[in-house]
This record gives structure tokens, C-alpha cells and sequence, in this order.
RNA sequence: GGGCGAUUAGCUCAGUUGGUUUAGAGCACCUGCCUUACAAGCAGGGGGUCGUUGGUUCGAAUCCAUCAUCGCCCACCA
């Protein structure tokens, strides 16, 4: 068993700390899980790039994650937090690629085999570094379990269900508009396109209508594509151009003639309102030419020259022909006028070639039915976002209007190749080689057939492809379901809400479409159901000037330094501290001009260290204390007796609250909660309460007590700093085996006396209100004073409380509290709670600061009471406001008066005298 | 262009269905303290007419509308 360290230090030290109960719980097993009669909780975590690093995104994310599941874990439940990677085709593809270029090896050379034998080794070369990260920020992962989606029983579900969706009719292939890269001769998906402002120029080009003297002036940027033109586009309310119905235009220069043609498309107020359609060559114009069955014509070669259908400057680049077509199109008068413009062009990423539009032939999954599969489990409320206003966003996405069918291949060699081979003019799709040729040859009747003649796809699938059955897949689900009936579905997805559409959305979906099949006889009717009851969506994480933080901008800290710097109890507490639900957080790591880097510092985490060190000294002056059987004094017994039943009741209030926090995810409130709780209520005024003079004895029964109370203070706060609850745990009290915090118990619900505590409240105002008197004139904070208390039924009611004489004595440093019938002359005066108090000073009173100091109370309690009358005297608010409300101001009021009175005869008294 | 969100103290943010709030917290700031658990600390303090203008209501930081500024997502105009 882990030893805790000696509580000699003054300073909490996380690195002495952190990895040895990280590695005492890994030895004892507490983050595994398998499934028993206790009651589920599970995670799955949203897998990070298999060869990224640790980033601030990241540790947020994963810290909530881990808190959450601690906190099952504490509550008795059997918690499992599935951990693993993906293999993110894309970046890890460019990776690797970048990685041979740099030896000098290009991909084309290569081939398909000898690429991957090169993804896979650096797969497992730097495949675990994130997860050995996640261990050192304290993630209770169940590393057992630890899964990849390109792994092969994974895998083979991911062909699995293709072949159900082929065969279901939902996947199909088609052709569709892609970004080509000219220069990379390759497709690009969006997210590999940026898009940016440039300038260019519209050129105003007349085309003549068919048969007559009439012309047409369409506007472009693109005078190349005009070979490429198919038709003229007008919007059907046009007047202007209403009468051209049914009639041809004239493309120049090749001297074709297209359809004059009306489409909703088109902007009036743009250019001249006609639009040259160019479907081989442009999204839109493609859509216009679906909608008005255009001829197709691609008049651009692979590497952006012309091809032969474009009849003219055939071989020459794109570029230098947009530049012939405009001076030949001068030269024949046909350009009206050219104007500067400014219109957003789309780059490679990688080579920063202006990206052509292309048709190509892509495989797409339907969305119709998924999408409405996926409303409707918002709607109804089986899935619950936080925050809320989530839906709004993934409302617009799903609803039938944008929705847009998934294209799910990829031109890349990472990833799960396409379970498609083809013969000829056939297409086979199953789950294996050996399938797909038992089909190829019952189908084509030809048993003669072998595998090399079959062609499989080129394509891999798109990651997300395997990544929305991940809630699924971690289980098995579907080789053997056993494990599924009992952690699914899981309890909480934890992700950034910039992926709601790639994997939240998606997840939805899939669990619906396949967990009823699996789960079987658990489902009614085996329909399916949601993979996750509610999702948490987390914010980005940013700089100080609001950018995103990420690797490529430089302007995020290193993770890693930080914890080294803080432990990782203290950024964890510093992440979250600044995190509400779904709000991006600002991150305060400060940026230093000289370096032109990101520093590892930060305000909050150092917040978050100093924390632990406040805990672990009030755990020294515990330990330290010398104990006896009996209370020192009647005095101390009675404070004693006082201070423990106001912090249990105080303890049993914040543990209601911490509740229900936790329901409504609001964890940084909570983590805000503990830490006010246990620096403010526990060390600054319960401990100081219970405190013994110097080197005298603490009785063995409130110290016991104290014991406790830290102890479960302990409990509730280990979700939010592991490590340095585990440590203060362990040396509060001598631990048998097994017996430690990350698997203690957390007090339960039980009812508080509210009544007591704002008693205790006011008895603690009080001595803030003589300390302050005291730092105000100047008067040591241990010089003994007497303080009078002018007496009321209501102040002989506080005072009936025992020890809270007592207690105010002590912690204000007073040397004795009387009642008194009257005011007292010559003292301090302040309110406190319902009652009226006077500081007598060993000195002569200041009475002109006196007198602007009750002046100021004064107009302030006016003020107050302004408000209070307005709507008291308003009848329709005596009349129209519940009974409560009025009764509550009325209250209000007479105290109010009451307080004004007070403040208005000492006022009096000290002006007269 | 379509959609979403934000605007509260110097900074970062809470304020959960309108009424115990002329508004809370942390940091920063100011004053006094090296007081035998803690200077990574202790005690105390100052600071905001809740972006604008209207409306609903007995009552608005909170609901509605408008404008302003900022941020994000999606689609992209030839």
C-alpha cells in the first residue's frame, strides 16, 4: 500500500503525492469494472486522434469526466469509464505523410501496403502518449478496456453495418461535387478547404439571345468556364427577363446555344441578374443543372489545363486562359464592362491550390429517416442536453430543410477500406473478401471467379464512420451483447459542442437504428434506444483574446508543465473553476511578448495549488493538537458543543447544495461551493472556534468529531482533486487496507437546522463588525475589549443559545459581553442581525468619524427602506402579490424602521455630545 | 444569407421557473498584521444605476421588442 508523506512540510507538495495513489489505485483495481448487481454508471469517452497530445480541450473535458465518475463511484455505483483512441484518418494520414516526406519517401511511390505498415508503426509508436497524459491529470479510466476504432473486432462491425445499410437501401453511390486539389491530384473534404477573401474581377459578358438582335448580360468571375456553359439562369420573377421564356442563348466564342432557363436560384439584385450555368464546374450551378436536366460538360484536365472538350486553348492552365478568354472576348466587343471585386476563394490546405470544383463519384448514406430519428429523441426528452439551448443548433442541422446525406467515403489509405468490390459492371458490398466472392460468383454465374479478379474500392471510409458506434462497439455490442444490457445506455456523454453534428448527432442515430437488435428481449418491441441519457457539452477552451486555443495558432499552454507546476489537483481545480456549462472558458495563461510563447502559468491553478496547501495545513494543526479526555473550561466545552452542531448542520446544508449541482451538471459551482465551504466555514471559523489556546489540549470527543468532518469534507471534494483528498485522507487517520477515499461514502441527504445557522450567522457578523472597529481606530486585534449588547427580546433570544457568548469572546479577542438597558455612552455602536452593539474602546472616540460612519449606514438603511415603502404603499402590490411576498416586505419594513430609529437617536446622541 | 449565443465590479464569470439580491464569487486592488496550521497566509475594506431604448407586470439583471457591439456554427453569391 501507498505510504503518505510526512505532515512536517509547510508546503503541500502534489509531485511527492500524485503519482503514488495514482498508482495505488491502479494496484487495487478501483477504476475496473465488470458488470455485477450494483447499479451501472458509464462513460465513454470521446476518443482522442490516436497521435495527439494532451491539450487543454482535452484536460477539461476529461477532468468533468473523471469527476463524474468518481463521484458514481462514491455514491456506491458500479463505475465504468471506457478509455481509447481514434484513429482520425485524416490527421493521422497528413502526419504520416508528412513524416516520409521529411525521409524523402513520397506516398504515390510507395503504394497502398508499404504506406500502412508505416501508419501502423507510427500508430504504435506514439499511439499511447495521450492516454499515459489523461493518467497524470488523474483519470480513472478502466484501462483494461481500453479500445481503438480502426482495431478489428471494430472494425468488423463498421462493416457489418455497411452491409445492413446497403442492403437496407440506405447506402448508395453517387456522383456529387467535391473539391479537387490540382496540384495534389486528389479530392479534399471541407474541413481540408479555407476558404478566404481575395480580390478578383466580375466581368460583365454579353450573350446574344438566339434569333434575334436582343442580348443577355451575365456577370462572372470565371471567363474560362465559359467553354464549359450549359445554359442561362434568370429568376422566374424577373420582369425583365420574363419575356425570354422558352427562348436560347448564344455562348460566345464557341458559338453554342444553351437554354435560357428560370431558377429560383438567382439573385436579382446581383449583377445584372443573369447567371451563367457552368454544371461540370460550380456547386451551384450543378444543382441548377439537376433541376433542369443541363448537359454536363467537363472542360478541365486533372491538373486544372484544358481538356479537349473544351474545344479551345486546350493544355493551357486555368489561369492564363481566364486571361486569353477575357482579352479574345474584348477583342470580339463582347465585355460590357469589368469590375474590381472581392469574392472568397477556397485553398488547399496542404498545397494551397485554389480548389476546383469536380464531380466525382462518392458513396453517401441517406440521412432522411436518422435525422427524424434523431429529432424526435431530443423532442421527447430521452436524451437531455446541457445546457438546453443545444437543441437550437442541432435542430437546424437535423430538419429535413438542411439536412444533406452523409458522404462517407474519403480519397485517404488510414481508415476502414470499403467493403465494396467490383467485376465489370457489378458491385458486391459484404462484410468479408471471401463473402463478396461467393456473391460475385453466384451472381455473375461464374464459379470460376477468383478474388484478384474482383476490384475492391479505393476509398476508406469517413472516421466518423466508426466513431458514431462507439457507445456500442467499446461493449462488444455486437459480437456479444451481454455486456451492452448492462452498461448501456450510458449515463453521460461529455464532448465540445463543436462536434454535435459530426459524433453527437450521429451516436443518436446509431444507437437507435441497431442497440434494439442487440439488446434484445431488455427492449420493448426491440426497438432501439438512445446511446446516452444526457450529453454535457463543454466549452472551448481559450486565450485571452478569445481565439481557440490550439497547436497550430501556438497559444495554448503546454498541459503537461502545468501540472507540473501545479499538480494536477490544481489545474484540475483551476479548469473547472471557470467553467459553466456549455460557456467557453477564458483561460489565463498569460502570453509573454519576449518568447513569443504561451507561458505555463496561470492565476487559477495557482488558486487551485494554494487550496491544497490551506487543506493541508489545517490537516497539520488537526494532527498537531494535543489531546485530553475533558474540555479545557466550561467555556471551551460550550463553544465546542456550539462550533460542532453549527458545522454539522452547515456541513449537511452544503452537501444538499453539492446535490444538486451534480444533478443539473453544474460542477464549477460546485467545485466553487466546496472550496468557500472548507476555506471559509471549516478553517476560518470552525477550526478556529475549536482551536485550543497554545500548546494546551483539545478534548478527545471534538476532536474525534473534527476528525469526522474533514473527513467527509474529504469524500466530497475527491471527485474534484483526487490526489489531495487520498493523501489527507490517509493521514488523518491510520487506514486499514481498502479502506480509502476514492471509495468512501458520501454523507447522506439529511435535513438542517436553518434556524441555527442564521443564528451562528449573526454571531458571526458580530465579530467581523468588531474586528473591523478595531482596524478602523487602530486597536490591536488581541487588545482585550468589552463589548455591551443592547438588550431585546430579540438579542436575549440569540443570546439564549449556548456558547455563542462564548464563541464571540474568543474569536473577537473580547474580555467580557453585557447586556445593557440602555445605550452605551462613549463606544462604538453597530448592527448586527436584529440587535444593536456597543464597542467600548480604551480610548477616546473619534466622534466625527463616528458620526460619517453611522451617516453613511444611515442613508444607506434609507435608501433601503425607499424601495420597501414604494411597494407597500402601492395598493395593487398589497392586493396583487402573493400573501408571502407582502408579509415578507412588511417585515422588511419594520425592520427597516427599526434599524433607522437606532441609527438616528445615536446619531443624535453623538452630535449633542 | 440562415441559425445560435453573449453583453452584470478593473478581469473572468454566477445569478436555476420574475419577488428573502438598490445584485454574488474568485482574482486583482486598498489598509493593518511575519498572531506557533498556513505570507501559497490572517483580519478588514472599497468597487457595479446588470449594453441601448421602449414594453409587459403590483414588481424586471431575470419575460417581450428594438438597436448597438462582440463571438460562434452552417451555407456561400455568380
Amino acid at each position: 500500500m501507498a505510504q503518505p508523506s510526512t505532515t512536517q512540510s509547510t508546503r503541500y507538495n502534489p509531485a511527492d503525492v500524485e503519482h503514488k495513489w495514482y498508482q495505488h489505485w491502479l494496484d487495487q483495481r478501483y477504476f475496473e469494472s465488470k458488470p455485477d448487481h450494483r447499479e451501472a454508471f458509464s462513460i465513454v469517452i470521446p476518443p482522442p486522434n490516436v497521435t495527439g497530445v494532451l491539450h487543454m480541450g482535452h484536460m477539461l473535458n476529461n477532468t468533468i469526466q473523471d469527476i463524474l465518475i468518481r463521484q458514481a463511484r462514491l455514491e456506491g455505483k458500479n463505475a465504468c469509464w471506457v478509455p481509447g483512441t481514434d484513429h482520425a484518418s485524416i490527421a493521422t494520414e497528413a502526419k504520416v505523410v508528412k513524416m516520409l516526406r521529411e525521409r524523402g519517401i513520397k506516398k504515390s511511390d510507395i503504394g497502398r501496403e508499404e504506406f500502412l505498415k508505416y501508419a501502423w508503426e507510427w500508430k504504435e509508436k506514439y499511439g499511447g502518449i495521450i492516454l499515459k497524459q489523461l493518467q497524470k491529470l488523474g483519470a480513472s479510466c478502466d484501462w483494461s478496456r481500453t479500445r481503438f476504432t480502426m482495431e478489428e473486432s471494430l472494425t468488423k462491425a463498421v462493416f457489418r453495418i455497411f452491409v445492413d445499410l446497403y442492403k437496407k437501401g440506405k447506402i448508395y453511390r453517387g456522383k456529387r461535387m467535391t473539391n479537387w486539389d490540382p496540384e495534389a491530384l486528389t479530392v479534399l473534404s471541407n474541413e481540408e478547404v479555407i476558404y478566404k477573401e481575395e480580390n478578383s474581377r466580375l466581368f460583365h459578358v454579353r450573350y446574344q439571345i438566339e434569333g434575334t438582335d436582343e442580348w443577355i448580360i451575365i456577370a462572372t468571375t470565371r471567363p474560362e468556364t465559359i467553354m464549359g456553359d450549359t445554359a442561362v439562369a434568370v429568376n422566374p420573377k424577373d420582369e425583365r427577363y420574363a419575356h425570354l421564356q422558352g427562348k436560347r442563348a448564344i455562348v460566345p466564342l464557341v458559338n453554342r446555344s444553351v437554354p435560357i432557363i428560370f431558377d429560383n436560384y438567382v439573385d436579382m439584385e446581383f449583377g445584372t441578374g443573369a447567371l451563367k450555368v457552368t454544371p461540370a464546374h460550380d456547386m451551384n450551378d450543378y444543382e441548377i443543372g439537376e433541376r433542369h436536366s443541363l448537359e454536363i460538360i467537363d472542360i478541365f484536365n486533372d491538373n486544372g489545363t484544358m481538356s479537349e472538350a473544351a474545344q479551345l486553348y486546350i493544355g493551357e492552365d486555368r489561369f492564363k486562359v481566364r486571361k486569353l478568354v477575357a482579352k479574345d472576348l474584348e477583342a470580339a466587343g463582347q465585355i460590357v464592362k469589368i469590375e474590381d471585386y472581392r469574392n472568397t476563394v477556397g485553398r488547399s490546405e496542404r498545397t494551397d491550390a485554389i480548389i476546383e470544383p469536380r464531380l466525382s463519384l462518392q458513396w453517401y448514406l441517406d440521412m432522411k429517416e436518422f435525422a427524424k430519428t434523431a429529432l424526435d429523441a431530443v423532442d421527447k426528452k430521452e436524451v437531455q442536453f446541457f445546457p438546453e439551448h443545444f437543441w437550437n443548433m442541432y435542430y437546424n442541422w437535423l430538419n429535413e430543410d438542411n439536412i444533406r446525406d452523409w458522404c462517407i467515403s474519403r480519397q485517404l489509405w488510414w481508415g476502414q477500406r470499403i467493403p465494396a468490390w467490383y467485376y465489370g459492371e457489378h458491385t458486391f458490398v459484404a462484410e468479408t473478401a471471401a463473402e463478396a466472392l461467393e456473391l460475385a460468383r453466384r451472381q455473375t454465374g461464374n464459379a470460376e471467379l477468383q478474388l484478384e479478379d474482383l476490384r475492391q474500392d479505393e476509398d476508406v471510409l469517413d472516421t466518423w464512420f466508426s466513431s458514431w458506434l462507439w457507445p456500442i462497439t467499446v461493449f462488444d455490442g455486437f459480437e456479444s451483447p451481454e455486456e451492452l444490457r448492462y452498461y448501456y445506455p450510458t449515463n453521460v456523454l461529455v464532448t465540445g459542442w463543436d462536434i454535435i453534428f459530426f459524433w453527437v448527432a450521429r451516436m443518436v442515430m446509431a444507437g437507435y437504428e441497431w442497440s434494439g437488435d442487440l439488446l434484445g428481449e431488455a427492449v420493448a418491441q426491440k426497438k432501439g434506444i438512445m446511446p446516452f441519457k444526457d450529453v454535457f457539452f463543454t466549452g472551448m477552451v481559450r486565450d485571452e483574446q478569445r481565439r481557440k486555443m490550439s497547436k497550430s495558432l501556438g497559444n495554448s499552454p503546454d498541459a503537461m508543465a502545468l501540472m507540473d507546476k501545479y499538480g494536477a489537483d490544481g489545474v484540475r481545480f483551476g479548469m473547472l473553476s471557470s467553467a459553466a456549462a456549455g460557456n467557453d472558458i477564458v483561460f489565463d495563461a498569460p502570453f509573454d511578448p519576449k518568447s513569443k510563447k504561451v507561458l505555463s502559468e496561470s492565476k487559477r491553478c495557482e488558486q487551485g495549488l494554494n487550496f491544497c496547501n490551506k487543506m493541508w495545513n489545517a490537516l497539520r494543526l488537526l494532527n498537531g493538537l494535543p489531546q485530553q479526555e475533558e474540555a479545557l473550561n466550561e467555556e471551551s466545552a460550550a463553544i465546542n458543543a456550539l462550533a460542532t452542531t453549527w458545522f454539522s448542520n452547515k456541513l449537511r446544508q452544503t452537501n444538499r447544495k453539492l446535490k444538486d449541482q451534480f444533478k443539473s451538471y453544474r460542477l464549477s459551482e460546485a467545485i466553487m461551493n466546496l472550496y468557500t465551504f472548507i476555506w471559509g466555514d471549516f478553517c476560518s471559523w470552525y477550526l478556529e472556534m475549536i482551536k485550543p489556546p497554545y500548546e494546551q489540549a483539545i478534548d478527545r470527543p471534538t476532536y474525534e468529531r473534527s476528525l469526522e468532518f474533514f473527513e467527509t469534507q474529504m469524500s466530497l471534494l475527491h471527485p474534484f482533486m483526487p490526489f489531495v483528498t487520498e493523501e489527507i485522507w490517509h493521514l488523518l487517520r491510520d487506514r486499514k487496507s481498502g479502506e480509502d477515499c476514492i471509495i468512501s461514502q458520501l454523507p447522506a441527504e439529511e435535513e438542517f437546522d436553518a434556524a441555527l445557522i442564521t443564528k451562528v450567522d449573526t454571531a458571526i457578523e458580530i465579530v467581523s463588525k468588531v474586528r473591523d472597529a478595531r482596524n478602523k481606530n487602530g486597536i490591536k486585534q488581541k487588545e482585550p475589549l468589552e463589548l455591551f449588547i443592547r438588550k431585546t427580546p430579540q438579542t436575549s433570544e440569540l443570546f439564549e443559545l449556548e456558547g455563542l457568548q462564548e464563541m464571540i469572546c474568543k474569536m473577537a479577542y473580547l474580555s467580557k459581553l453585557t447586556f445593557a438597558e440602555e445605550d452605551v455612552p462613549n463606544s462604538i455602536s453597530f448592527l448586527a442581525g436584529p440587535g444593536k452593539y456597543f464597542l467600548v474602546l480604551n480610548k477616546t472616540i473619534d466622534v466625527a468619524a463616528e458620526i460619517s460612519r453611522l451617516e453613511g449606514y444611515l442613508k444607506k438603511a434609507e435608501g433601503f427602506m425607499k424601495g420597501v415603502n414604494a411597494k407597500l404603499n402601492n395598493q395593487r402590490f398589497v392586493d396583487g402579490a402573493p400573501a408571502a411576498v407582502v408579509e415578507k416586505e412588511r417585515k422588511k419594513q419594520a425592520d427597516g424602521m427599526a434599524r433607522i430609529k437606532a441609527l438616528t437617536e445615536e446619531l443624535e446622541k453623538l452630535k449633542g455630545g
